[in-house]
DNA sequence: TAAGATTGAGCGCTCAATCTTA
DNA sequence: TAAGATTGAGCGCTCAATCTTA
């Protein structure tokens, strides 16, 4: 064990900022407030997916990508969607959902479709072996997000959570 | 360009959701209040970090994840930290910061010493080019996170996000 | 015995290049 | 010309195994 017991690492960042007069005048440093703001979002985060991540692949050998790629499909007028709004809708490139499907459609969870309007284009489409996999995973998964994020915040501030991210939309 | 315009993905998940009463019991379904805060999450941090990572590299060769590793030591005692603490501030396995810091150290932006009080400890120590190199990233790093997420807030809202990540933790 | 750090193997992603069709 | 999808190359991470010291 280190010495040193670190319950946070939200520190004031003691040394070259407070000193620093606002080196050029249009990017003065972070302050505390702003930094505790920032770095817990990057903090949180990380330690959330990292832990339902674990979770998932260990109860459900599921990634929580693969998770959400399921999820958007079940979700999906016909359990189908484009690859490029697939890939878009789960932030990844176009390039890593290509290989992503791929494994998922070894795996039986996912068919890929011809697109008849534009022979171009790719659906996936969601298994029934996909809905069933899914079906089995989301309990432990909805039962972490509430236990690990949801719980800790009452009904106003999840709305007011919903409104916040509405705003980072460019 | 697809037919479909998606201004948001955060839709209310329409089937499979509503019309079961409940599976089991202990783990009912996310309504579309917890969906928006949870997934809101998600997609706020990934496009986020995609977008400051990509700025940070292209604009001074330094990827995210290196900046926060820099920032860390710049702000610690001595600017050097043992790699254990290290690894855990920027929540990176310690395998994975032992690859980052043989990449940084490369790079001259790091040393590695040998650290006097536990013979099996190593530090990572900032060296003078390192500082520099940070120093010239700060600003357009700040001046991204400001315009991208801190401006969207005002203060009693910053601080309010602040106490949100406390929360979280464990 | 266990903890700090590193190494080998390999996974999952992105970028750039490519092929196909609009 | 440009867009959708895939492929080749390669980066950055994790897990498990290993070495060293507590």
């Amino acid at each position: 064990m280190p010495t040193t017991i670190k319950t946070t690492d939200l520190k004031p960042s003691r040394v070259d900022e407070a000193p620093v007069p606002a080196p050029a005048g249009s990017e003065p440093c972070l302050d505390d407030r702003e930094l505790r703001a920032w770095r817990g979002l990057l903090r949180a985060h990380a330690a959330l997916t990292k832990a339902l991540d674990n979770q998932l692949e260990a109860g459900h050998g599921l990634p929580l990508m693969s998770y959400e790629v399921l999820m958007q499909l079940a979700d999906a007028d016909e359990r189908r969607m484009r690859m490029r709004d697939l890939a878009s809708s789960v932030i990844l490139s176009r390039s890593g959902l290509t290989r992503l499907v791929d494994r998922l459609q070894r795996e039986g969870l996912i068919d890929r479709e011809q697109c008849a309007s534009d022979a171009r284009g790719a659906y996936a489409v969601l298994t029934e072996s996909g809905r069933a996999r899914l079906r089995e995973a989301q309990p432990l998964h909805r039962e972490s997000v509430r236990q690990r994020f949801l719980s800790r915040f009452s009904d106003d501030e999840l709305r007011e959570l919903a409104v916040f991210w509405a705003r980072l939309q460019t």
